[in-house]
DNA sequence: TCTGGGGTCCTAGGACCC
DNA sequence: TCTGGGGTCCTAGGACCC
């Protein structure tokens, strides 16, 4: 059993829920408690997520699901479409309880977050570790993970490590003799931050284990793998680099694209798919309290139908003014369709991303535009227009009020035919408990 | 023979993450 | 019929400035 720790260095904590979209439509379906069950990507794409009896099939991540479907119906595979409104909402709740226990918390993508604990006089670290894992059971029926270790990156590896080779859920790099012998035991492909190209040119290199990987010299990984692959190594080292960010900076860029559920091929209905995705586009926007100064579009084939005739293109455009009015927004984006949209194709996915993001109360002024063109790019009403807009539309669900050329039938919009009800945000969706 | 040196900004491409 | 969506960062190279 470790000890609790004397000294202040800081101790990471890597928790991470397991599968879990699987774990999501598990806690409220206990039918499949024990059936192999995957969620598919949105429109029914490929496999996301997989429970162990999944993954004991030799179902792969990222897996088309239209070349599995017999394998799955065989096999009594369960199938979920993406129930991101589930998701979301549990993934909070999760989130809630970890921040109870420290106050240094960094939630890094919907299922994981990084915590900075303190040690606590008489208690071990790992003890209380195994606490948030029982709590966060408990209290929502997610099971978690939890990597213990003093960077971040070796907390990652813990976490990989627990889960593969502990009972328990959770590991403590420090409660390890020799880190050194683990390291040697993991892939470098394993390592947070070394993906599959890196991995592969590594191999070539010659180096195979997150081992050889910390004990080549700096100036050697930096030209490899820049500086973002030296701070890697460096924390494999022990030694922090990469901080807890405990609030998220704004984000830079904000997209909204779609595979759509059929091939569109017409001007009418790509112009109200494109207005759609940047009325939600706009809408994060605000959310954010930002507004942009560029807006791109793009539309693209399908590259997997070499047999069908192929384009793609994208397009961008300066907004005079940065905005975040929604029909601003929308009549620069149709411009930029106009100018890229050519008939004759089947198209498969279109998106819209906004860029050059300040925030909404320090935007600049043109200097090249006139009055009173200045003053109506500023005018007030927009603001209460769209606040009003976001306002009902928080209060009566998403698009209870909408722009008309974001369409109504939607014909376009992605396959969804496996989803799961959204159990704990819609009263018309709770589920119901029977007393026997 | 010999073609500066230092800086900024922008873009494209490539890598990574979940 | 059929292969996700949404991000970030770094580097190299070109244009341009004095």
């Amino acid at each position: 059993m470790p000890q609790p720790r004397a000294t202040a260095a800081p101790v990471y904590a890597l928790v991470d829920c397991n599968n879990f979209y699987v774990s999501c439509e598990r806690a409220f379906d206990p039918s499949i408690r024990t059936t192999p069950t995957v969620v598919l990507s949105n429109n029914d794409g490929c496999v996301i997520a997989r429970s162990p009896e999944a993954k004991a099939l030799g179902i792969g991540m990222a897996e088309p699901a239209f070349k599995r479907e017999g394998f799955f119906r065989q096999h009594g595979v369960r199938v979920f479409s993406s129930n991101y409104a589930l998701y979301g909402d549990m993934s909070r709740r999760v989130m809630d309880i970890l921040g109870s226990f420290s106050p240094d918390m960094e939630v890094y993508s919907i299922d994981e977050a990084f915590l900075r604990l303190r040690p606590v006089t008489g208690r071990s670290l790992t003890d209380l570790a195994c606490e948030m894992r029982r709590t966060v059971h408990q209290w929502t029926g997610i099971p978690v993970s939890v990597g213990l270790a003093p960077t971040k990156t070796l907390a990652k590896l813990a976490n990989h490590w627990a889960k593969k080779h502990t009972a328990s859920g959770v590991f403590d790099c420090a409660a390890c003799a020799d880190v050194d012998a683990l390291l040697e035991r993991i892939d470098v492909g394993e390592v947070w931050g070394i993906g599959r190209r890196y991995a592969d040119k590594l191999h070539r290199l010659g180096v195979h284990t997150a081992r050889q990987l910390k004990d080549r010299p700096d100036h050697w990984v930096q030209r490899r793998l820049t500086i973002k692959g030296l701070m890697t190594v460096k924390e494999l080292r022990g030694q922090p680099c990469i901080p807890i960010e405990d609030a998220p900076p704004p984000h830079k860029s904000i997209m909204s694209s779609r595979s759509f559920g059929r091939p569109v091929t017409t001007w009418d209905e790509m112009l109200e798919a494109v207005s759609a995705y940047t009325a939600r586009t706009a809408e994060k926007l605000r959310r954010q309290g930002s507004v942009a100064s560029s807006v791109m579009v793009f539309i693209k084939t399908n590259h997997h139908k070499p047999e069908d005739p192929q384009y793609s293109a994208t397009r961008t455009m300066q907004l005079p003014v940065a905005s975040a009015h929604t029909p601003t927004l929308i009549k620069a984006a149709q411009t930029l369709l106009r100018a890229i949209f050519r008939t004759g194709y089947r198209y498969c996915k279109a998106g819209v991303m906004v860029a050059g993001l300040e925030r909404e109360d320090s935007r600049q002024l043109s200097l090249l535009t006139l009055p009173p063109d200045p003053l109506l790019a500023q005018d007030p009403r927009q603001d209460a227009l769209m606040e009003t807009l976001d306002g009902i539309n928080a209060k009566w669900g998403r698009d209870t009020v909408q722009y008309a050329a974001t369409g109504l039938g939607k014909p376009w919009s992605m396959r969804q035919n496996h989803k799961s009800p959204r159990y704990t945000t819609s009263w018309n969706e709770l589920p119901v408990v029977k007393m026997g």
